[in-house]
DNA sequence: CAATACTGGAGACCACCACTATCCAGAACA
DNA sequence: TGTTCTGGATAGTGGTGGTCTCCAGTATTG
């Protein structure tokens, strides 16, 4: 497959195509000579998981290039399948702290709220900051979030993650992509759906 | 209030308020001469609002301006709550067309879906069109997300869409306001919800 | 009083990002 | 033989969210 077939295969033009070459974020065909390389059915499949990374995830290229090399490296194992999901996600400086360093932990409502829920999390995990700066956010925009109310979407939530952890396969490396994936690509399907699920309930109280 | 304490009060330099000034974000202070005006509260607090919009909401400057018009101008009554967020959120030319208008219904998965599931939801919504562009996006990636799982995610995402809608007010502008900003803070709250969500149930299963 | 700091307004400027366009010598195909 | 295509390199584009500089004029401070 010649790389202007790879682009009407993926509907990608073949500048782009170049671009993702430069960018590391598709490998190199198969050198046949100097001026030709052949493609094969990975370069397609691996073009539209770029593309569905960056258009419907919002990941920016240097971010997709880490996601993909955490999916594609054959990892460490599953112990790390959801820190292996944060590192590529977050910024590549981000180390995941062991919970065995004792480190200050920073109060914050969420962290107090996490406790209050009895949720097992890591303290020091970033992630509990972005909720902390979501949190925030809404008070700073006078939108009146209160405890019992993020109560009851951690039990929306819950019955998510219920899901989602029940479909992660037992191979690791097939976990590892499960879990990657699934972080970025799952909440732009769970956010439409929350719209719908708002208009479906509107609609049927007759409001 | 002089800008420069607007500036201190916000945290936000004085080149960007005024920035914001000239994209018609905030309105201009009380003129007290040529050269000086006065700022109130209701700046300090416009202005929390545009960066909630927009570091966390993720929101453009041009989608921001035409949420704060939403949110602010006395709508035209609660019929239209989540007609005026949809419309505030989509594009300016985004014409919610109205149930009684019978158009070709375009055949999806995510329409057939909904209809198994028996949601009451407006069948030309583009958000119905958002939902397929993600979920296919899922499927490109490989990620296998099946009707099972979707089902799964439904009634999660049921039982947030239900604490939305409880918590919206009576009076019509503070519905629009809530309903508006709810769409685009919320999504940023529940996004590590998931996260911390997922790694309690699997720190509980000792996997 | 004078020196300094600050004001609103305007326009130019900037860095970043994801592409996109152009050019090249050489190879492949018709 | 000529046209099309290749990889590689470099430069340019359009949009975005600010930031810088300048200005004449006003407020504050010593």
């Amino acid at each position: 497959m010649k790389i202007s077939e790879l682009s009407t295969a993926t509907d990608v033009p073949v500048a782009t195509l170049k671009y993702y070459l430069r960018e590391d974020l598709l490998p190199a065909g198969e050198q046949l000579s100097r001026t030709s390389a052949a493609y094969g059915e990975e370069h397609v499949e691996r073009v539209r998981l770029i593309r569905a990374l960056t258009s419907v995830g919002g990941l920016s290229v240097a971010t997709t290039r880490r996601v993909l090399e955490v999916i594609t490296q054959p990892g460490a194992g599953r112990v790390d399948v959801l820190g292996a999901a944060q590192r590529a996600l977050l910024g590549e400086d981000a180390v995941v702290v062991p919970p065995c360093v004792d480190r200050e932990v920073p109060p914050s409502r969420a962290r107090s709220w996490l406790t209050d829920m009895g949720w097992q999390v890591h303290p020091l995990d970033p992630v509990i900051d972005d909720l902390d700066a979501a949190w925030d956010a809404c008070e700073a925009a006078g939108l009146g979030l209160d405890e019992e109310r993020m109560t009851a979407y951690a039990d929306g939530v819950l019955r998510i993650a219920r899901a989602d952890v029940d479909s992660v396969p037992q191979d690791p490396a097939a976990a590892v992509r499960q879990v990657v994936l699934g972080t970025v690509l799952v909440d732009p399907v769970l956010a439409p759906l929350r719209r719908l699920a708002q208009q479906h309930l509107t609609v049927g109280e007759g409001g």
